[in-house]
DNA sequence: GTGTGGATTATCT
DNA sequence: GATAATCCACACC
């Protein structure tokens, strides 16, 4: 059994697409409630189901769209590895992995993972959730789960002190590429032909994504 | 099981 | 002032 690592930068400088398909299977980790804290911290993690690609300044449903830069998108022109946490509907979190490189606003939004470590604390953190596939199926949904805000925005990955970081399980990609389907982003209605490009990414028959297949989805592979 | 609408506020125009 | 990369409750089948 091989010891699971965190993903080295050069996982992240890849294109959204790519890196939107490399990382489902991968485990997403937090550490709660944190390095810094007196007790000892707990794992809050699962391995990633579903994934959507933005693919920056053309992209109609992306927050960097026509290249506008604001504050609020700041972190998607970082090196692949950070992360852009946004709020929306006035109450959600959602967390990106930005891809690339630095100045290229490209991301990969986590939209579901299936729980594997530290279930008791994710119900507590969602005690409107009535069944394990409640705690993570959805972006905003695995946000809370795993306690992430718009602290996080901008952090990386790949900071060995920072409580946030993604582990290579080294799952068999032969296994994940054959049970990987693809379809529409979900909720981008608004953003005209990029609205039914198929670039969300998920695995077949898996109870933990937000949705499964809808009549639009197909095997990837 | 499916469908509809309300919640609630940061961010941008 | 309008909108949002969503979630949940409740109605109705």
């Amino acid at each position: 059994m091989l010891k699971a690592m965190p993903l080295d930068r050069s996982f992240y400088r890849q294109d959204s697409v790519s890196l939107a398909k490399a990382l489902l299977g991968q485990r997403l980790v937090r550490l709660y409630p944190g390095r810094s804290a007196g007790t000892k911290a707990v794992r809050l993690a699962g391995d990633i189901v579903e994934t959507e690609a933005y693919l920056g300044v053309p992209d109609l449903a992306a927050h960097t769209a026509g290249g506008r830069r604001t504050a609020r998108n700041e972190a998607m022109y970082s090196d692949g590895g950070h992360i852009y946490v946004y709020f929306t509907y006035g109450m959600h979190h959602c967390m990106n992995v930005v891809a690339s490189v630095v100045d290229e606003p490209v991301a990969v939004l986590i939209r579901a993972i299936e729980p594997v470590e530290g279930l008791e604390v994710m119900r507590q953190h969602r005690p409107k959730a009535r069944k394990d596939t409640d705690l993570c199926s959805g972006p905003a949904k695995l946000c809370q789960a795993l306690a992430i805000d718009r602290a996080y925005n901008h952090c990386d990955l790949l900071d060995a002190t920072g409580d946030l970081f993604i582990e290579d399980t080294h799952a068999d990609r032969k296994m994940i590429t054959s049970r990987t389907m693809t379809g529409p982003r979900i909720g981008v209605a608004y953003a005209k032909e990029w609205a039914n490009k198929p670039l969300r990414f998920f695995l077949k028959d898996n109870p933990y994504v937000s949705r499964q297949s809808e009549s639009k989805s197909k095997n990837d592979a």
